[in-house]
DNA sequence: GATCTTAATGCAAACGTTTGCAATGATGTT
DNA sequence: AACATCATTGCAAACGTTTGCATTAAGATC
């Protein structure tokens, strides 16, 4: 606090090598003899001292740091309060630090249009995250094309510049709905809006099980969001009554705000309708009747964009791939 | 991508002007005349230029970043995925940028024992939130007392070296309470662990209550999680059956582990116990029934700490600071 | 004893900004 | 005409690392 900042030299100094020795044994090189190396490490430890990041990566060219960019549109009020989304990002923290790198949390706010420019050219990151396709992928694309190393949370079928990791999103819906016509639905709806990169492979899937089963199917574009899937099935109901008994949501939250539009109607969950969600959030299990929904693996999706981003740092090129999911069925199918 | 790097010399002598001239015209720096100051941030934009941030931070010895640790306790299982938790960091991420800083989101893993060296000494950020004050403090208060600019999401009442920003947590809990017995309740119980400050002082609320309305009260110690809630509330009916008829839960997470059990066993809410919980995290409206809660304003809270923060930064102290908190009636009390 | 190899260390340049101070030219004042 | 003032710009140092290359000392070889 009063004394002024350590810096390499003042240790240097104090263990009586030069600079160089002293940076040389902090970063462990066998150049250095292993006693001196450990003196002056001891050294460092008693003295607090700790490498300057600022000046280390400008003479590195290299940051060790991580960008993780939150996609949402600006338009659909899916907020960042998402659960899921932020599960997500937790789990790529945690593979984040396993490789030594930090993470700088991000956002389009600060980011701006130019991806490039401000992270990479910025060296404020050697890499970025995007967590999110959305339905606009241009300044992915752009910032993909001016050589930034970038990853994306997103439908791996989507063919891009970059490599796309996330759930087989079609197999997703496909099992879900095979699930829900298995225990006796017949009429089904689909609640999401299948412009979503990722939500169309569900809708696919979803398409494909019904046309398979020739049941009948509806489909309601709403927003991501529990309210709006609260607001929709209730108008659904007042409108046209009970018009079907099985309903794939294509996000827990969406599936626990028709939940509670149909209990709040005393029609029964699973009895008259059987209801499927999709990512697994802590509280599908905690619901009531608990929800049955199709299990994102978002901790081995992490691991993946994390491996994907550093091959990347090294030059490799990579490619899009899936993370298998998986149904959980529960009571409320 | 082909071309190397540009940076501000050759930015310089593009416009035809010194590297100084240069610098001053990007920051707006009134000592260049205002049309060579436009000219140059026009060519800025034009070729993509963008700052090195490391070697500005390096110069001018301020990162403008700051650093937000999630500070859980190694034992205790309440996971970062914890949604309240994650909504205090997102609103943190906007305060933050608001101010024009960035987050680098961190954790114990990461920053060690040593968070001054890390993160200050280190240069990695010029500041410290700290979400979650946890059981044990020592940490937090090193960190201050080495003069790290920091501030802490916790229990205002704490006294501390360092202010600590929060909801008034025993008026949340006294309120809470009050309205359990107002709705009839005689028999409470309290789930959560008061060990944890922020938790202890809604249980302080939680039993002046008790002890003004002369009712009867037990309380049982749980993690903060829905899994332990649900446990204990099974494991409380099977051996005593039901001995309460109202619960005052330390988060919405628990009040709604705390909700299935009572659903699974047809224990009617609210008629035969009233449920009220802490947070207002977006599940608790969309539960059924709807989960009356201490609503926390994060947002609120958000801003202030980042506010204080930097008043720290230019050399100011400051106190801690309570957030009102309000008591949302829903349809579970 | 002279030369060669090897191990360990030091010297000094470079990374790309920002900024105090000096320099320049133009304008106004006496 | 000499001088002071002002607006605008440039020079060069400093921020604290890392690393290629040079240097030194010590042991090995002839």
């Amino acid at each position: 606090m009063g004394t002024t900042q350590l810096k390499l030299s003042d240790l240097a100094r104090l263990a009586g090598v030069s600079t160089s020795t002293a940076s040389r044994a902090l970063n462990d090189n066998p150049l250095i003899k292993k006693e001196t190396r450990e003196r002056i490490q001891a050294l460092a430890k008693e003295h607090h001292f700790s490498v300057n990041a600022a000046a280390s990566r400008l003479r590195m060219q290299k940051t060790k740091v991580i960008a993780v960019i939150i996609n949402l549109e600006a338009e659909t009020k899916q907020s960042v309060d998402d659960p899921f989304l932020l599960k997500v990002v937790s789990d790529i923290n945690r593979a984040v630090n396993r490789k030594g790198y930090e993470l700088l949390l991000s956002n389009s706010y600060m980011a701006g249009e130019d991806w490039h420019g401000y992270f990479i050219s910025g060296r404020r990151a050697d890499g970025v995250i995007v967590v999110g396709q959305g339905k606009e992928q241009a300044r992915i694309e752009r910032a993909a094309r001016a050589g930034t190393p970038i990853v994306v949370w997103g439908d791996p079928k989507t063919s891009a510049n970059y490599p796309i990791v996330g759930s087989d999103n079609f197999i997703g819906g496909l099992s879900a709905t095979e699930h829900l016509i298995a225990k006796g639905a017949s009429k089904l709806l689909f609640l999401g809006d299948p412009g979503h990169a990722e939500l169309g492979e569900r809708y696919r899937g979803f398409c494909h099980a019904v046309e398979k089963a020739k049941v009948e199917a509806q489909m309601i574009k709403i927003d991501i969001t529990s309210e709006a899937a609260y607001a929709s099935i209730n108008a659904l109901l007042r409108a046209q009554g009970l018009t079907f008994d099985g309903i794939f949501a294509c996000s827990d939250m969406v599936a626990l705000g028709a939940l509670k539009a149909l209990k709040e109607r005393y029609i029964s969950v699973p009895n008259d309708v059987r209801i499927v969600g999709f990512d697994d959030i802590a509280m599908a299990q905690i619901s009531f009747p608990a929800l049955s929904t199709i299990k994102q693996d978002t901790n081995a999706a992490a691991q993946l964009l994390v491996e994907k981003l550093l091959s990347q740092l090294s030059g490799e090129t990579c490619a899009s791939q899936e993370v298998p999911s998986s149904l959980v069925v529960r009571q409320s199918s």
